[in-house]
DNA sequence: TTATGGCGATTTTTT
DNA sequence: ATCGCCATAA
């Protein structure tokens, strides 16, 4: 052999890092880590994918080849020419390249798991195009959809059905009211939502109800919610349902339980990959421990200072103790951000450095330091709108393209005043969010009624559709339906079937009969194949005439509710393409299942997107607004109460920030209108974080000692909220007339209209005493002692009142 | 059983 | 302001 083995080392690194040569050292040298546990600390816009698709790309093409003094006895003389012509820039032959790798890993034994679908049919775009036809072999997928795949294989082990339902929020919320109202505990002293929150936390957290239970001790609130818990637990399962959170505390129990079934997973994936790590709750953490602890050949990849679903159950210390729970792994960080301009990352460290909780990361880039950051205070919520909508379409006339804009705001009813803008002024955008398209009302039904064909022992979505539309069958026959299946241990549409059987229900024996009997056909046919599931919703969606049902209900929304009712038909039929002769009911509700809005964001199109700070996370635009930059909105309220969510908040503003490429616009207004009151509220703490260097500010109304101007007074003057001193210093100075921000103007009520001590009779209430008139918008609102009722806060424009006094 | 008016809640939510 | 849910009435 005319080459020594040194050389040819030395020379397949170089193929190997020509092959990645369009990463910088850091990403690179995360790519070539392939064995043992790898903690990447990749700072926003740092290239975080490209890391992960390359770190496959390499796995599968070479192997642990770059860091192994091991050589291919099938390597000839040839080979390594051609790969010298190589580096000097001529092709490589994939045979070729082929043998330089040292124990390349198939690719169906790679796992890349991520948060939501997009993030992961990203992924797999991506290596698709690098890798070809190989990469569509290896699993990258969500967690949910990696367990639930896992559950419906070996979940029979658990007791579960291999077509077992997956509950979404509002099923699970359904279910907890019954449970509830079954055991007895008003919704009043604890509400469904809270406990459903507990439960889900303690899922989080691997602990079963016997657990919970022992753990509750005397404290009689937990104790509740434990029996809650089970018998949520218990209904579960004897509808062969599982919630979110269940597919994975379900599949860490299936492995604990199954040494076997385990141990097939951990060959499985030699190699297992986790994305958005700092997101990741303990029943995660478990999961991805169990499967990788064989191998021991993980690698996650995250952000500390981007962990924002705390609420949700993810622990930061998943991310922080990394290095702690896997002995001996290598840290690497990633901080060369390419999205944004210096200035932009300059605000984002300066705020994210007043947390203390974080691994320390400074983000830099080789662009320029690009525009100031702009701050801009207008009026209120509707000046903002304008302002923003102005901004875009002077943008638009410079060359700019409406998708370079984003608006990305804290809450979701944020939305509305850009919407209502954007409609008046032409400007073509997307809301992202909100309400999703299978949390309709319509979708929800249609889906229910798919989820009885494919599982006739749902409970819950069987009680959902067996009303809608009206068939005269009440609640009372249900839930007495639903008891005898308790009694005799049959499902509720057992019962329904068979209703003239039982006394109780004979009453309505016809009505359950009919329906039940139309259901059982559908089941039948479902069974039997031979119809496409797209053929089989046009029957059902006919024979139940839910579009005519959706006319008459509210004919003003039917015409949208039809619509949305028809694209779940062409969603069907989407996915029959997709599949193939895999086509089936089940799978399709397998995938509706886990499926979101987020995934239909697409970037071609050309308009402004909407959307909350969270959604947003992982994306990026040119131009990034940031309404609504309050105390009170964002940080939101409970941080009033609650400072230890402060850093929390604060994560999320580096997120917002570190959106924008090119130009960030932050704002704020000087009264806004929140939740039906007009509120002041003071300039967020995270925008007086950012230096004052890089900002420049502006304000809608100029100040009246400047301009000369008296400043015109509020209309209505009402001021809901303390804490709306002043702006800034200059306010006060500024020789306002006080008036303005005291909380409650004396001010005499205007003709016609009532003041505290009037005696007034209403229509309903009876006579009363007017305790306070305090003026707001338009109207004046009115707090009354009924001789009868209490007190009561009413508008006097609408509460028709009369005046006895 | 269905219709309707009032009451209360109301961050964020990848699944 | 708005929406969804619940309780009460028809």
């Amino acid at each position: 052999m005319a080459f020594l083995k040194e050389e040819i080392l030395k020379i397949r690194k170089q193929v190997m890092e020509k092959d990645f040569s369009r990463m910088n050292d850091r990403q690179r040298q995360a790519v070539f880590t392939t064995e043992g546990p790898l903690l990447v600390l990749a700072g926003a816009g740092s290239g975080k994918t490209t890391v992960l698709v390359n770190r496959i790309a390499n796995l599968v093409r070479y192997g642990k080849a770059y860091e192994s003094s091991f050589v291919q006895d099938t390597l000839t003389d040839e080979d390594v020419e051609c790969c010298k012509a190589f580096l000097l820039g001529g092709e490589l032959p994939d045979l070729v390249r082929a043998r330089l790798s040292v124990s390349a890993c198939p690719p169906w034994k790679v796992m890349a798991i991520t948060f939501t679908n997009k993030a992961a049919g990203e992924l797999k775009e991506r290596l698709c195009s690098m890798l070809g036809e190989d990469g569509n072999d290896i699993w990258a997928s969500t967690f949910h959809s990696s367990c639930a795949r896992i559950l419906r294989r070996d979940g029979d082990r658990l007791g579960y059905t291999s077509h077992f339902t997956i509950y979404d929020s509002d099923d699970s919320k359904r279910l907890m009211k019954e449970v509830m109202r079954e055991l007895d505990i008003s919704e009043k002293s604890l509400s469904p939502k809270a406990v459903l929150g507990e439960i889900s936390r303690a899922k989080d957290e691997l602990t079963s109800p016997e657990e919970f239970e022992s753990g509750a001790g005397d404290d009689f609130r937990l104790k509740l919610v434990a029996r809650a818990y089970r018998l949520y637990q218990r209904r579960l399962e004897d509808s062969d349902a599982m919630d979110f959170d269940d597919l994975i505390v379900n599949t860490v129990r299936l492995f604990q339980k199954c040494p076997e079934v385990l141990e097939y997973y951990q060959d499985r994936f030699r190699y297992i990959m986790v994305d958005e790590y700092q997101d990741t709750n303990h029943a995660q953490y478990e999961f991805v421990n169990l499967l990788a602890r064989k191998s021991n050949n993980l690698c996650v990849v995250g952000d500390d200072d981007q962990s924002i679903y705390k609420f949700r159950g993810a622990t930061i210390e998943n991310i922080m103790n990394f290095e702690q729970d896997f002995r001996g792994a290598a840290v690497i960080r990633l901080e060369q951000n390419y999205r944004s301009t210096q200035n932009i990352l300059d605000a984002a460290n300066a705020v994210i450095s007043n947390n203390t909780e974080r691994k320390g990361k400074n983000l830099w880039t080789a662009a320029g330091a690009g525009e100031q950051v702009k701050l801009h205070t207008a009026e209120n919520e509707q000046d903002e709108a304008d302002r923003i909508a102005r901004m875009i379409l002077e943008g638009v006339s410079a060359g700019r393209k409406f998708s370079d804009y984003a608006i990305l705001y804290r809450m979701n009813s944020q939305s509305v005043m850009f919407e209502r803008m954007f409609a008046k002024q032409g400007i073509p955008h997307r809301i992202i969010g909100g309400t999703r398209f299978f949390d309709r009302k319509e979708v929800r039904d249609m889906i229910s009624y798919l989820s009885v064909v494919n599982n006739p022992g749902d409970e819950i979505r069987l009680r959902r559709v067996i009303n809608t539309p009206k068939r005269g069958i009440g609640d009372r026959t249900v839930d007495t339906a639903a008891q005898i299946g308790q009694q005799v241990g049959e499902s509720l549409f057992e019962v329904i079937s068979h209703a003239s059987e039982y006394p109780p229900i004979s009453r309505a024996a016809g009505k359950l009969a009919q329906f039940s009997g139309m259901m059982q056909e559908f089941i039948d046919k479902n069974e039997a194949g031979g119809l496409l599931p797209s053929e089989l919703y046009g029957e059902l969606l006919e024979r139940i005439g839910y579009v005519e049902f959706l006319r008459e209900d509210e004919p003003e929304k039917a015409e949208d509710r039809i619509e949305n009712v028809q694209e779940l038909s062409s969603m069907l039929q989407r996915y029959e393409q997709e599949a193939g002769e895999e086509a089936s009911l089940s799978g399709f509700l397998e995938e509706v299942a886990l499926f979101t809005d987020i995934d239909n964001y697409d970037h071609d199109a050309d308009s402004v997107v909407l959307m909350t700070i969270h959604s947003a996370k992982g994306l990026e635009f040119p131009v990034v607004f940031l309404p609504g930059w309050e105390e009170g909105i964002f940080p939101g309220m409970s941080v009033l109460y609650n400072p230890a969510e402060v850093e929390e908040e604060r994560r999320l503003a580096y997120v917002a920030i570190t959106r924008a490429r090119e130009e960030l616009l932050i704002y704020n207004a000087e009264s806004r209108m929140i939740f039906g009151t007009t509120s002041r509220n003071k300039l967020s703490r995270f925008a007086e974080e950012i230096p004052e260097e890089l900002v420049e500010r502006s304000r809608s109304r100029e100040y009246a000692y400047r301009t000369g101007v008296t400043m015109p007074t509020f209309t209505g003057g009402g001021v809901a909220q303390a804490g709306g001193q002043g702006q800034d210093a200059r306010t006060k100075q500024g020789g306002f007339s006080s008036q303005i921000y005291k909380p409650n103007p004396v001010k005499p009520a205007p003709a016609g209209t009532f003041r505290a001590g009037d005696s007034v009779e209403h229509k309903t209430f009876g006579t009363g005493l007017v305790l306070t008139a305090t003026p707001m918008a338009n109207d004046t609102l009115l707090e009354i002692a009924f001789e009868k009722v209490g007190t009561k806060k009413l508008f006097a424009n609408f509460a028709r009142l009369n005046k006895l006094s």
